[in-house]
DNA sequence: CGCATGCTTCGGCCTGGCGCGAAGGATCAG
DNA sequence: CTGATCCTTCGCGCCAGGCCGAAGCATGCG
């Protein structure tokens, strides 16, 4: 059976602090130089780079060389998800041993919004969920969700088109949110939020991570829009 | 950061060979004994003992003793999911290396139909979706799927009740087949259709292992139900 | 009650692979 | 060209952890 050494073969480049802590500091979707992924992991830039050699041989990982510095980025969307499906695993299935512990990241800031790949997470992108679903724009369930009739005007009148393929409102799913252990919103719809929220000014990006900052606009805005009160960062 | 060492562990442990075969042995959803286990990881009971009960502690696995003997199973079918997840990347993301060797399992009978945690897997079920979509009865994109106004009728003349908690479509997920490499259905609806296909006698397991064989009278409901031609296994 | 079976615990061997220091390209500035 | 960065390759020490043999508990059967 191939696959099942492939599995294990996988699981253990995951399976390795280093590793699993330079591959989720590239969850953001941006690439990083190798000397701020070994610093990230707390290792030197020469251990780094056989990491990060074998996590691009085994394509979880692209390297684009520019200049001297090379940038490492995940592979795929595939790869974040399936990073996300461990740590929900992870966060999630561990019994008694851990229970005393705090959930997700300790950084106030980072549990009230970040990012998650390529869409939003935190108490932000949950409260949005709810407040979508509530208002009749989104259906969500455990296995999917779709964007309904009504909601097609909404996204629109937000700036975010509505492509049709197919029938085309099957492009949306839901992620576990690991500091909330709710549901947000993920997929093509996710990312598309989260996008579009950056372009109106709505959030940006704390430097050097996935940390998102509301501004006093975005404060505004997702009141007016979503009917959510979240308070600006300071 | 805990939850990066959480991700690491958690990925430590399906990156070992031994736990990864017990943990795929296990994907079809039914409990296994230590015993059956261990010859399937080809290893002994006793290194196999101590696999199963860091498995179990983690919270990857549920134990019930039944007399002298011990049923190990996946905890949840949010841990098949995980496996899912890390089994796509592990046959799609890996570049040139083992682009010679055949996809996914060997065995014929096998790629043509299994279930997959609870759900149906190969290119029956691949088929099935296919066939699903073209009727306009289900909806499929990257990140969820639908069953669609026509096709609650169509569920519930196969004997699949549709419930209707909130608008109560969303209950459907592709997920990625890795011998046909193209989505099957997975989720509630997944499972649904599973079940029944078993109640009905149109497939049924092959002893001890996940591998489905078609019965003459599936042949015949796949053909009348779904328009899809499947030659019952001999 | 004693034996067989299934599983676990214990102790010791041994290998894989992680980590660092040192040295060897590659690229850019001046 | 020379030096400064950034990164990689090489070689070695080291230790976690996987594996097994042997022995110890449980459960069920005759």
């Amino acid at each position: 059976m191939p696959s099942i050494n492939a599995l294990a073969e996988t699981a253990a480049l995951v399976g390795d602090p280093a590793r699993a802590a330079m591959l989720a500091g590239l969850m953001d979707g941006r690439a990083r130089t190798a000397g701020e992924l070994a610093a990230l992991a707390g290792i030197t830039p020469q251990t780094a780079s056989g990491h990060l050699a074998r996590l691009t041989e085994a394509g979880l990982l692209a390297m684009e060389r520019q200049g001297r510095h090379r940038y490492h980025r995940l592979a795929s969307a595939g790869i974040a998800r399936m990073l996300e499906g461990i740590m929900a695993v992870a966060e999630g299935a561990a019994p008694a041993a851990r229970q005393a512990r705090s959930f997700g990241p300790r950084d106030a800031a980072m549990r009230a919004a970040r990012t998650c790949y390529d869409h939003l997470a935190g108490q932000l992108a949950v409260a949005l969920a709810d407040a979508m679903v509530a208002r009749g724009v989104l259906e969500l369930g455990p296995d999917g969700g779709a964007v309904t009739a009504a909601g097609e005007a909404f996204f629109e009148s937000l700036g975010i088109p509505m492509a049709h393929p197919g029938r085309g409102r099957i492009f949306c799913r839901p992620c576990l949110d690991w500091s909330e252990r709710r549901p947000h919103v993920a997929g093509v719809l996710g990312a598309a939020l989260c996008t579009r929220c950056l372009e109106l000014g709505w959030v940006r990006r704390r430097a050097g991570g996935r940390t998102l900052l509301v501004t006093p606009e975005g404060a505004r805005g997702f009141r007016e829009a979503f009917g959510v009160e979240v308070p600006a960062a300071p």
